[in-house]
DNA sequence: AAAGACATTATCAAATTGTTAACTAAATAA
DNA sequence: TTATTTAGTTAACAATTTGATAATGTCTTT
């Protein structure tokens, strides 16, 4: 199964620096994301809930201590990482940045790469089940990608390694016709060769082990989750 | 219960640096040491395993990025926090050191209490398994790190220490699989190669030595805990 | 130096899982 | 309707993964 990659949003009022950052963070391999003042910073850390968010402290709308304040008052955010990143060197602000909850206290100017350096280290001490643990759930049915067990009206159901990725996958999305291409890149990866038949044997005994039509077929195209 | 306080030990040769850094560390309530050269660090950091450890880059004997790629190469470190402390200003430094599994890097001349802070940020972050042990009991299996010891049904059962670092890891998130690669890094450290049977072979003695069947085998993923 | 405990490896057996093939059923287009 | 394509079913087989056991090496203790 693909790993997401790690989102990082970036709130600064000078576009010159987010785009310098912008332009390392996707070097390495971040998904990055931007604002232009606090108040968007908000609104986006909501839509995309990044893992990491730098703050430039003087900035619109709220400031980076504000923004800073309102993320960590809502648990949504607990272990979203938070670099503070100011023009300022003075001591208050930055004992302030830190008790705020910030995780990094970064004084402007920075080099970009030392930048990526502090975050990609910041990231080496987080729980790695932080953005990539998502369950889902759909009524009475419950896939658990942690435990690598279903659940369905209470009762565990066991599938095998491919039969799970590949239920997991579909219903990742509900409703959504994944192309049989699609499915094979995805579960079996891009290098694997398997025959035409493959899926839909792994698609027969999801059926049977679950004993509900939640995979429906669409003739020529795929198959979706629909529950 | 009763915590332990967190253990600092802070290597620098320059004893008014030791002094002042001290002083407020103990202030804010930690367990401090000190080394005079990186020599004494390396003993110091064996001798009383702290949880966070500040580098001087520049000292005699081994210099702070030595003592940092020695305790990183060391599985009894890997939870170590090193913060790094320099005069020296440059961008090159300042990545080497992070690279070298630096948790945080400093110049100097910098504020003691800013110092503390940034210590404290870091300290909230890392996982509470570091280094407080945490008893795990579940149903009438009682795991006990201190002693290295596990009870079940009032009886003590001895398991060896690799054994019993791997029940920990398991038990200690009940019901989640944990890939074979994150039973190795966890327990046999990132730069240690084992074959592929080492861990079957352990999950074994450690069903045979308990008993019971409290470790679930999910086929082509990993191991899991269920009791 | 010998004995014992532990960690690791090697080997093979056993079980599970994945894939294919052959055939049947169903849907679609001519 | 009939031909053609696509999907479903089943069973057989191949591949992979794990379990069990013994053997080896290493380190500590006596």
């Amino acid at each position: 199964m693909e790993t997401n990659p790690i989102k990082i949003l970036i709130a600064d009022d000078e576009p010159d620096i987010i785009e310098i950052i912008s332009f390392h963070l996707t070097k390495a391999g971040f998904e990055v994301f931007t604002a232009k003042d606090g108040s968007e910073a908000i609104e986006k850390a909501q839509l995309y809930t990044p893992d990491c968010i730098i703050l430039d402290i003087m900035m619109p709308k709220r400031n980076g201590f504000e923004v800073c304040e309102y993320l960590r008052s809502n648990k949504q955010f607990d272990k979203t990482l938070i670099v503070l990143l100011t023009a300022l060197n003075d001591e208050a602000s930055h004992i302030k940045g830190l008790e705020l909850g910030g995780d990094d206290f970064v004084n402007k100017p920075i080099s970009p790469k030392v930048l990526v350096s502090r975050i990609t280290a910041l990231f080496r001490r987080i729980q790695p089940t932080a953005s990539d643990n998502k369950l889902i759930q759909v009524k009475d049915l419950v896939i658990d990608p942690t435990q690598y067990k279903t659940i369905l009206k209470g009762e565990t159901h066991i599938l095998a390694k491919k039969e799970f990725e590949l239920l997991f996958l579909l219903a990742s999305q509900p409703g959504r016709v994944f192309l049989r291409n699609e499915i094979l890149s995805q579960v079996w990866g891009n290098d694997v060769i398997v025959g035409d038949r493959t899926i839909d044997v792994h698609v027969r005994k999801i059926r049977a082990k679950l004993g509900i039509d939640c995979i429906t077929t669409v003739k020529g195209v795929g198959y979706k989750f629909d529950y």
